[in-house]
DNA sequence: AATGCGGGGGC
DNA sequence: GCCCCAGCATT
């Protein structure tokens, strides 16, 4: 038996035993997996495992996601993040819907060609809902082929890119693809850990070249975090509260509306009601709230009711402000000035 | 090659 | 605070 075979009977083997039973690998269902594909790009399977079976029930298949309307899918999509991933995903279902005729293209170049779906994910629907003998390469697979290979180039560069795609092609087998691929996602996953790779119980230690497994992969440096303030504008009136639909950033999505504080010299600066930062890749964002009586509506404002705002696509940052400022009666958060 | 995306979780 | 995560698109 040649080292290959080996090394794919030892991944299949502990698949067997201890791979992980998640929703999205009981269904070849081409939809299923790429909803499943589009929630896990740059997110843990922990957090996308509520929101997918939720989603599958409100968009069953690629023609009721299509109908739905952006609103619609920024609301479900809540709670993910990288809003883009949902529009794409909704592009992607009306162009299957539309141009398709609902007949999901099978080939990887077609299948790449769909917004959102770029290599590691054309890769991974061929494999998981058509069983196609291709590798993918992402955060679990390159940690563990980068230590198997003893790789000491970043696996962020193109050299270290091509290099572990080219590796991961020769090693996937013509049989059981799917379940293979899904095994090396499990064993990087549940075994071959970042911080504390696992190698004691490792199933293809006796194939791993890494002389010391922690210190890869190695990765290009990251730039440094940038701090940026952000000023926003808290409006009541009754029950109601004032939100301005995003036209830029949050594209589609509602806020507080933004304002600029420009006219006040420092020592008559208002204080702000409420104050959160929230980190995001290399960002650290201070959000500040103000209180602010209404001066107009301009374009793109609107009031909307406290019940309903539990129907409307609010980033969580946002969300998170507007709940804890309606969590306090209005006498109170005027008495915070 | 370098950013932006402006999230979320774990330690 | 930093690192990591089933990446993609744009410049």
């Amino acid at each position: 038996m040649t080292k290959q075979r080996a090394f794919q009977r030892a991944v299949l083997g502990w698949y067997r035993e201890r791979g992980r039973d998640l929703p999205w690998r009981r269904t070849r269902d081409p939809y299923a997996v790429l909803v499943s594909e589009f929630m896990l790009q740059q997110t843990q399977v922990g957090t996308v495992l509520p929101h997918y079976k939720d989603w599958l029930r409100r968009f069953p298949n690629f023609a009721a996601l299509a109908r739905a309307s952006e609103a619609e899918v920024l609301h479900a999509w809540q709670g993910l993040g990288y809003y883009n991933r949902a529009r794409n995903l909704h592009a992607t279902a009306k162009i299957v819907a539309t141009r398709h005729c609902e007949h999901f293209p099978r080939s990887i170049d077609q299948l790449q060609q769909l917004p959102g779906v770029g290599k590691y994910t054309a890769h991974a629907i061929a494999t998981f809902a058509f069983d196609q003998p291709v590798a993918i390469i992402e955060a679990n697979t390159s940690r563990l082929l980068s230590r198997l290979l003893d790789l000491r180039i970043p696996i962020d560069s193109t050299a270290g890119r091509n290099a572990l795609w080219n590796s991961a092609s020769a090693l996937t087998p013509k049989k059981a693809p799917a379940a293979y691929n899904s095994a090396l996602l499990d064993l990087g996953a549940l075994v071959c850990l970042p911080r504390q790779p696992k190698c004691g119980i490792c199933p293809v230690k006796r194939f791993c070249r890494a002389k010391n497994p922690k210190s890869l992969p190695i990765k290009r440096p990251r730039p440094g975090t940038k701090q940026l303030v952000e000023k926003h504008a808290f409006v009541v009136e009754h029950d109601k509260v004032l939100l301005e639909k995003s036209p830029a950033r949050w594209r589609g999505m509602w806020i507080l509306p933004p304002v600029k504080l420009d006219g006040f010299k420092p020592s008559s600066l208002p204080h702000p009601i409420y104050t959160a930062v929230f980190p995001f890749t290399n960002h650290r964002v201070a959000l500040k709230v103000f209180r602010q009586r209404l001066r107009q509506i301009d374009n793109g404002k609107c009031w909307f009711p406290f019940r309903k705002l539990d129907s409307i696509p609010i980033p969580s940052p946002h969300r998170r402000a507007i709940d804890a400022l309606l969590g306090l009666n209005v006498s109170s958060v005027h008495a915070q000035r």
